[in-house]
RNA sequence: UGGCCCGUCGUCUAAUGGCAGGACACCGGUCUUUGGAACCGGCGGUGGUGGUUCGAAUCCACCCGGGCCAACCA
């Protein structure tokens, strides 16, 4: 498959190298992957361990490991071996670079010190409660805590005897002291500190106080030297305390910045420690590493093999949007590292006894059975022993064949796998008729599977002797829950009723837990795999991936897990099935699969209003506005969406009014300003730039007079947006004046049609496309300083001879 | 009556104003001693409406849809 994606970069990669080319951090790259040890981690922290070291990898730098145990509470020193074998087994390294919360605390608490006495933060002593009313709501501002304005003093010697010990749980916090008006609901003088008279699994009882999320987070990375601090998309909105506690606590530039992405969702998995954690304790699962979970143990002990969740990973790719990703992708990912690591072997899961009749009691011959089919490069073989008493899949035999069944039928041929052809020549069933035995006979001239003579034998079946198979469990797996494919919250499911609002409810996940989810099954398996070594990883040929146990299965007992089925193009009968179930009997379930929106939902025949609410609102308080909005629309002739976007603001109008002091073209400067100065704005507002009206308008006549293409002309405002100066000087500088000479450009033309020979022949073959990426071309060669419209009608012309 | 973020094939993702590309899935075909693998081909997409531009997935406006935020969790 094409590595294109799997090393392609990504809006993050994009942020690390934009900041080692601006030399920002000095050349550093150091990320780290911060897991509290309250759980198992999962394949979505996988995928973020992949995120953070293979970064830190690639550019040469550092990834710590640091475990986020700020809450006594909830930790445990079994979670951080666990998460540390999870990390190594994946194959990453965190070198000496590991590192704990909460041997920060002082610090912190130094820093906090320094918040008090800055004014920055104060001790509120109101009920927790209080604290949560007095925040106010997602529409209402909050209020200030009666306590908001202590005195330094005060606030430092209560926070001493909150460390000291000398209060209760609850009876006072630490507080930022920043906005309780703030549109964002985290930066309502969010709580920095609590007491909790708790034993941490690490300090013991030396702190009775500890430091919450949003304020220990950024001090740790900063504390480390951290310059990529990468979380996932639900922490956006911390990303203002983020910076303000850098701020505030006396890190400057370049200190830790926080970026967010999307993260994994998986098809069918169970990914949130608050789910899994339900299931462990009600025995539902056998614990953290039940193979049917999505913890990274339980994908080891499943025998996923590590790569293949690296793998998945890069296929995956990094974004900001919600991304639920396919089981089927995971599965193609195994299978792919699979196939060219695992020795074939056979085993039969739902046995039929098969007797050849031509062949004389006791008969016994080892066949020469290589491992790997020939497109595996791999060398090695096993001796196979072939008799008179055989097991087949009982799913590889049908009386009445549906259409395209190329297996065992009633006077039927089958190769069986590395031996001979047999012809099924009598069904044995009993009183209840059901089917016991086939009698066959077998083709002498057939054996290695060979077929002289032209002879077509379209199926081939795997088998074992029954004299010399050996007894296995086998366990297969399936989605763990009922129901899980929607992607909700596993602990809650909407009621939709309309009574209650349809607001979730919370449910007992363990009454969900589909029984099927675990099959177990007595198989028959060739007896080659006593001899290997326990942790090798096979196929079993034509039913999937398989592994022995590592709890229940290394030692004299042979219990295999399926790690995968085989992919399957079989549909029995035409309908749809997967090679599982046909092989083994497991029940289908159909899946479910989700899209994001009900995007034939969105269609709107009622015209609405281009008119923003906000904007008219400002123009009913300020007459200013509202002249100005009719004297754009009558008096420039300025389109009415135009006008409503100029008279947001009175400094958006003041702004358009200076440029058109320079150059008066009201609709023309009107569309520079509407769309392309706001489009670099990039959440400044017009005050920020570092240029004026006048700015804009000097550079839109310079493009009216033709001294400047538009095209170039973006790149000067943008240029402007970033240093401001003078259009002209900058159109000089930047070497853009428009390319007045034909004879010049005509060259670009040629150079750039013989550049690009292939794509010529496409355009004269039909794909008049193309004339986007030849304009484009000439553009880019002459730096935007073409006329773009002689440019077209040049590329046309010699495109036509 | 809030703020922020996100909408590209069924799914994940690329295109950084200039060729809408890749992967998975699906459907054909070739080959095959695994209904596997490999190889070849096909299917199929910019949420909507306007605007700016020679040119818009990309910039602007409005609309629609989805997500996050009111723990003394992380």
């Amino acid at each position: 498959m094409s590595e294109q994606n799997e090393t392609g970069s990504d809006f993050i990669r994009r942020r690390v190298e934009a900041d080692l080319a601006s030399g920002r951090y000095g050349g550093r790259v150091v990320t780290r992957f911060p897991p509290e040890p309250n759980g198992y981690l999962h394949i979505g922290h996988a995928t973020a361990i992949c995120l953070n070291f293979g970064i830190a990898e690639q550019y040469g730098g550092r990834c710590h490991l640091r475990f986020d145990d700020t809450n006594p509470e909830k930790e445990d020193p079994e979670y951080v071996r666990a998460i540390q074998d999870d990390i190594r087994w994946l194959g990453f390294d965190w070198g000496e670079h590991l590192y704990f919360a909460s041997d920060y605390f002082e610090k912190m608490y130094e820093c906090a010190e320094g918040l008090i006495r800055d004014g920055l933060a104060y001790v509120d002593s109101q009920p927790l409660e209080a604290i949560r009313e007095g925040r106010g709501s997602l529409t209402e501002p909050g209020v200030d805590s009666p306590y908001r304005d202590r005195s330094v003093d005060e606030n430092l010697d209560l926070f001493r005897r909150m460390r000291s010990g000398e209060f209760p749980d609850g009876a006072h916090v630490l507080r930022g002291k920043i906005d309780m008006a703030a549109p964002n609901m985290l930066m309502r003088d969010p709580v920095l500190y609590r007491i909790r008279h708790a034993e941490h699994y690490r300090q013991g009882d030396r702190w009775c106080i500890y430091p919450l999320y949003d304020y220990a987070h950024c001090l740790e990375d900063a504390f480390e030297d951290v310059t990529h601090s990468i979380c996932t998309i639900e922490f956006e909105n911390n990303r203002d305390i983020y910076d303000w506690v850098l701020e505030h606590t006396g890190f400057e530039e370049p200190r830790p910045h926080q970026h967010e992405w999307a993260g994994l969702d998986l098809e069918n998995a169970v990914l949130s420690k608050r789910a899994i954690g339900p299931l462990v304790a009600a025995g539902l699962v056998s614990g953290w590493d039940d193979p049917r979970l999505a913890t990274i143990a339980a994908y080891r002990r499943r025998g996923v093999p590590p790569e293949a969740i690296r793998k998945l990973a890069r296929m995956v790719g990094v974004s900001r949007s919600g991304a639920r990703t396919e089981e089927a992708k995971f599965d193609f990912a195994i299978r792919e590292v699979l196939n060219t690591q695992a020795p074939r072997v056979m085993a039969v899961l739902d046995p039929l006894r098969v007797v050849i009749t031509n062949l004389p009691e006791g008969h016994l011959e080892d066949l020469d059975a290589a491992y790997f089919p020939s497109d595996v490069a791999r060398e090695g073989s096993r001796a196979l022993p072939f008799s008179r008493e055989l097991w087949i899949e009982r799913s590889d035999f049908e009386e009445v064949p549906p259409k395209g069944f190329r297996r065992l039928v009633p006077g039927g041929e089958v190769r069986l796998r590395h031996a001979y052809v047999i012809r099924c020549d009598e069904v044995v069933k009993n009183e209840g008729g059901a089917i016991t035995e086939l009698r066959c006979s077998m083709d002498p001239d057939t054996k290695g599977g060979a077929a002289p003579g032209g002879r077509k034998v379209k199926g081939t079946i795997h088998w074992v002797s029954v004299a010399h198979a050996v007894d296995a469990e086998v366990r297969l797996f399936g989605p763990l829950l009922e129901d899980a494919g929607d992607g909700s919250d596993p602990t809650t499911v909407a009621t939709g009723g309309a009574q209650d609002g349809g607001e979730p409810v919370e449910v007992d996940i363990t009454e969900r837990v589909d029984p099927e989810s675990l099959i177990v099954v007595r198989a028959k398996i060739e007896p080659s795999v006593t001899a290997d070594p326990p942790e090798t990883r096979y196929q079993f040929e034509r039913t999937g991936y398989f592994w022995r146990d590592p709890v229940d299965g290394r030692m004299d007992d042979l219990v295999f897990n399926r790690i995968v089925a085989m992919k399957s193009t079989y549909r029995p009968g035409g309908g749809v099935a997967k090679a599982d179930e046909s092989a083994a009997g497991v029940p289908t379930r159909p899946k479910q699969s989700k899209g994001r929106g009900d995007k034939d939902s969105t269609v709107t025949t009622v015209p609405k209003p281009q008119v923003g609410e906000g904007r008219a609102i400002a123009r009913e308080e300020d007459a200013t506005l509202r002249d100005r909005f009719t004297r754009y629309q009558q008096e420039l002739g300025l389109s009415r969406e135009h006008a409503d976007v100029l008279t947001r603001t009175r400094r958006v109008g003041d702004f358009f009014e200076a440029a058109l002091a320079e150059h008066d073209d009201p609709v023309g400067v009107a569309a520079w300003l509407v769309t392309d100065v706001r489009g670099l704005l990039d959440g400044r507002t017009l005050g920020d730039l570092p240029f004026g009206g006048r700015e804009l308008g000097r550079l839109a006549a310079l493009v009216a007079n033709g001294s400047v293409t538009r095209r170039a002309a973006k790149d000067v405002l943008a240029r402007l947006a970033e240093q401001g100066g003078d259009p002209r000087a900058l159109v000089a500088e930047m070497g853009l004046e428009a390319l007045a000479d034909t004879d010049q450009l005509s060259g670009i033309v040629d150079g750039v049609l013989a550049a690009w020979p292939g794509k010529v022949e496409e355009y004269r073959a039909g794909n008049e496309n193309l004339i986007g990426l030849f304009v484009g071309e000439v553009m880019k060669v002459s730096k935007g300083a073409a006329d773009p419209r002689v440019a077209r009608t040049m590329l046309i012309e010699r495109l036509r001879s």
